[in-house]
DNA sequence: TTTACTGTTGCAGT
DNA sequence: AACTGCAACAGTAA
């Protein structure tokens, strides 16, 4: 599911449910998503209170007594809360019983996601060391900063507004989406886009984002029924997965490449490589 | 039946 | 140092 806004959507899902409760015993069932050793990590978790649920890029973070639990969804991981028997399924890894007989389950099919408790003094460097830029906000997210490092790169703009060194969030959809809409060909390198681009690109992704949390994500390829998503972002989409289909601008047939790896969706009159 | 694809990130190798 | 390709995993579609 998960770029910044199907994360914070789930964020402001957890918030209701959980926030306040104490957790009581804590079973792993995939022991390479966690960090610590499982041990470790169950030992720290039983008995802390969730006092809050906070978001940092694509990362929930459990606002516990001493200690934050970091969660990453990766591809598909996503939450369900139980209140009385939980199904049998195969996908469900991470159990958290809580207080008043509620189990919240982390339901993973590529086990891709990752849990780390740490400190909370220490989150500043968790981050620091991820090399996580800021969150796509007007406060946060500052222009001239992203301008500066954009001048120093030679990386495909694409791949380069993947890595969240630049800015927080953005994901293969969205990414999409915002080239789209800035006019500006997937494979064109950071350093060669003019002031005017990058002040374009940095325009839409926050609007983009804005938008896509208020419409709560978007619920493309298959599942339905966890926290949060009932998204209907995906109605608002201009390019990605339209391959085939006509440019709602130019009438000119979506295109799809590869670009680093990652499938990628653009107009090719639209968005022309200078 | 194979192969390619999938909303992500980190690491090995150049 | 900066960048690329691939692995982690399981399911689906062609």
């Amino acid at each position: 599911m998960p770029e910044l806004p199907e994360v914070e959507t789930i964020r402001r899902g957890l918030e209701q449910l959980v926030c306040g409760k104490i957790i009581k015993t804590v079973d792993v069932l995939v022991p390479n998503m966690v960090t610590p050793n499982v041990d470790i990590f169950s030992k720290i978790l039983e008995g802390q209170m969730i006092n809050n649920v906070r978001r940092r890029g694509k990362y929930l973070i459990f606002e516990l007594d001493a200690y934050l639990l970091i969660s990453h969804l990766r591809m598909e991981g996503k939450y369900l809360l139980f209140t009385d028997e939980v199904p049998q399924n195969k996908h469900f890894h991470v159990f958290f019983k809580l207080d008043t007989d509620t189990i919240l389950v982390y339901q993973d099919v590529r086990k891709f996601g990752t849990f780390e408790v740490i400190l909370k003094a220490d989150e500043k460097a968790f981050f620091k060391q991820k090399k996580l830029g800021p969150e796509p906000t007007p406060e946060q997210f500052d222009l001239d900063g992203f301008i500066n490092k954009l001048l120093c790169s030679s990386k495909m703009i694409k791949s380069h507004l993947l890595d969240q060194t630049l800015v927080s969030g953005l994901g293969n959809i969205y990414v999409d989406e915002v080239l789209w809409a800035s006019y500006i060909h997937p494979e064109q390198l950071s350093r060669t886009l003019t002031i005017e681009q990058m002040k374009q690109i940095h325009y839409q992704i926050i609007r983009i984002l804005k938008m896509a949390v208020e419409k709560r994500g978007a619920t493309i390829r298959t599942y339905r029924n966890a926290l949060g998503e009932d998204g209907i972002m995906q109605n608002y989409l201009n390019v990605y997965g339209k391959t085939g289909q006509c440019c709602l601008r130019c009438n000119t047939v979506i295109n799809k490449i590869k670009v680093g790896g990652r499938g990628t969706h653009f107009c090719p009159k639209c968005q022309i490589k200078q």
